[in-house]
DNA sequence: GTCTATAAGTCGATAGAC
DNA sequence: GTCTATCGACTTATAGAC
């Protein structure tokens, strides 16, 4: 195989990533993907066979990748505090790297949950919801009456959520509040900041 | 005009409403929408012209109608602690009535955030960020010395973000813990005392 | 492998009968 | 107002030259 070939493979993946997170499955056009990545478009099919086929790369690659670079930013020692304040800054600057991404997985989660059911799964070794390092740390946190005995599962929703969801409403956030630009990196410290207070004093025993 | 003709003006609607949140703007077809609604795929555009103008109808019409209903279900009285777990428990309700509508109007929001924009503006007389309830009543209980000092804007969105997210992952929720039905009574229950809870604590003085 | 050209099908929109 | 029929534009996909 020509390493050319792969390099353009590369390419076209990177291109239809970007057609795919803005317009969606329906919206994103064969023709624009094969214009952006600079090749024509029977190109397309001639490595990927169908858009379906394209799309299905893509949506997997990019739920994998955004799971371990989480992952890769959890730290293994500290107490639960210092724990969870690293983790919400780490998921916080993920998600404001790209929530176009997050907002599209959220949308194509009607048909494809059962595409992250399956990275979950092969990335925690068949169990994510015992093996995940926040459930099994928070877990650990209660027992050792670090914090008070909440529900580690709706915890870690909490957190999610509050990380999360103001950057998919960005784009009103802003409209609403002028000064606001949520990509600022004050911004960004500031709900680290506050999420983690919240947490803090909410999670005493 | 003909009452007949106002009722299935009414129909098409309803079904586009379904069709659109179900398949999004690109992915909607004005024949499924014909279809479903009983009625000729040109009577679709007899009376609304075109798919676009058939589109913005019903993406204005559910944003205010949400909007509206939130309002509605926000107490007058009481302290800002009945406040705060009356507003969760309404919110959730509502969120967890549909949460195709808010994952929907996340997606849309990527062109559509000014409609957004202008339907605030209407319901709080030009300025939401000075007139919201939500925020009125926080920094009230702050200058009162009910709950400390913390950002009014970060905790409304703190709040907002619990209430709706894990309703936006619920297909992968309900696939990760069988057991878990996001519309049980007792799912919704439960969410509402740990968000409160750790509110409660996590905003005392 | 990469291109041009085109097939095959879908969809929004409209003309025109009733 | 409501229908049938069809146009015209666009999109995916492929055939075939190079």
């Amino acid at each position: 195989m020509n390493p050319l070939s792969t390099e353009k493979e590369k390419q076209i993946l990177a291109v239809a990533r970007d057609v795919f997170l803005e317009k969606g499955r329906q919206g994103a056009r064969m023709q624009e993907i094969a214009l952006r990545a600079g090749v024509n478009k029977a190109l397309l099919h001639y490595y990927f066979r169908s858009k379906e086929h394209l799309y299905q790369r893509v949506f997997e690659a990019e739920i994998t990748q955004f799971i371990h670079q989480i992952l890769e930013a959890i730290p293994e020692e500290g107490d639960f505090c210092q724990f969870l304040k690293i983790f919400i800054r780490s998921y916080i600057r993920r998600v404001a790297a790209s929530p176009q991404l997050v907002r599209f997985v959220l949308w194509e989660m009607r048909d494809g949950y059962q595409v992250l059911h399956q990275v979950l799964q092969r990335v925690f070794n068949g169990d994510p919801v015992k093996n995940s390092p926040f459930l099994v740390r928070a877990q650990a946190a209660i027992a050792a009456g670090e914090i008070r005995a909440v529900d580690p599962f709706h915890l870690f929703l909490n957190v999610l959520s509050m990380c999360v969801y103001p950057f998919l409403m960005a784009p009103l956030l802003e409209q609403l509040v002028p000064t606001l630009d949520v990509d600022d990196e004050r911004f960004i410290d500031q709900r680290v900041e506050e999420i983690f207070n919240l947490l803090e004093r909410g999670l005493r025993p």
